[in-house]
DNA sequence: GCTGACGTAACTGTAATTGTTACAGCAGGC
DNA sequence: GCCTGCTGTAACAATTACAGTTACGTCAGC
């Protein structure tokens, strides 16, 4: 499908903060988190800004600058997460509109679009089971690498 | 997310050879159904090339050829469509593997690889319940458009 | 051998994602 | 009042996938 990373990468910066946040520190900043991610700062701070759109983090300009969540862990969701940096839907109709002189292409268009929304909706539901909470639990969970 | 449209063509393509064959022809050609669906027929032979390769539908070559079901429209559902036309995973990982050196860098892909793969069960379960006599029927109570 | 459609390669256009550079703007410290 | 470090954002390149299109070899029945 041509998947993405956004929600991964969202994921990962928010936990990121809330552990950062967790061992005393006030405000992370898009580098220090691009360079956990492995990825770009500007990435990082796109990705950031929609989330603050959505009321999941707050960003502090200036001296002493950075990132820090607006709610805790426990109370944002990966739907929250999901809503804020993933748009469109799931799944796509015809590119052109098909013949509507022919049944199936008149009716294909609103049937696949009920069925679309009642998965759609199911999904929804699943992401919105999943707190960055438990995101965080199960990356500290993770088998720690012998040296 | 970018999405595609490859499973609502494939649908499209199946309720509409299912629905000819009803009316008593034997086989669909791949130009009918790009017509019914305003695209190429290459497009369509694609697609139905790998629901053949699913063991959805046949073909026959030469004079006389098209496309016919192999099983019956209550018998295939939307799952079978999908993993027939849909290879990769709904949620991508970073594109660059994170900072192992990093707690969080270490311990986000397998945790979010365990949660990507609870969801996708859940969407293939949905997608399970859908068969495409569902879809057809769908398409064909679609409100007719008055002349 | 003629015909009509499949099977598939090859190429193009378009769009999305990601990475990158660049630079203006802000806020606190000196 | 200027310096500093980071945000905020524009702009552009690289890569990739999807969809559309053309072209042509292949097959099977007449």
């Amino acid at each position: 499908m041509s998947a993405n990373s956004r929600l991964t990468i969202a994921a990962h910066a928010l936990a990121w903060i809330g552990l950062y946040q967790r061992q005393g520190h006030e405000v992370a900043t898009s580098e220090q988190i691009a360079t956990s991610a492995n990825t770009n700062p500007v990435v990082i701070r796109r990705l950031l800004g929609e989330l603050r759109r959505a009321g999941l983090v707050e960003s502090r300009r200036g001296v002493g600058a950075g990132w820090s969540l607006a709610r805790g862990l426990e109370s944002i969701t990966l739907l929250d997460v999901y809503e804020a940096v993933e748009p469109g839907p799931l799944f796509a109709m015809h590119r052109a509109t098909p013949d509507q002189g022919c049944v199936v292409g008149h009716g294909i268009q609103p049937a696949m679009q009920g069925i679309y929304e009642g998965i759609e909706e199911t999904l929804r539901h699943e992401l919105a089971r999943v707190t960055l909470e438990k995101v965080l639990r199960d990356v500290l969970a993770a088998p720690r690498q012998p040296l």
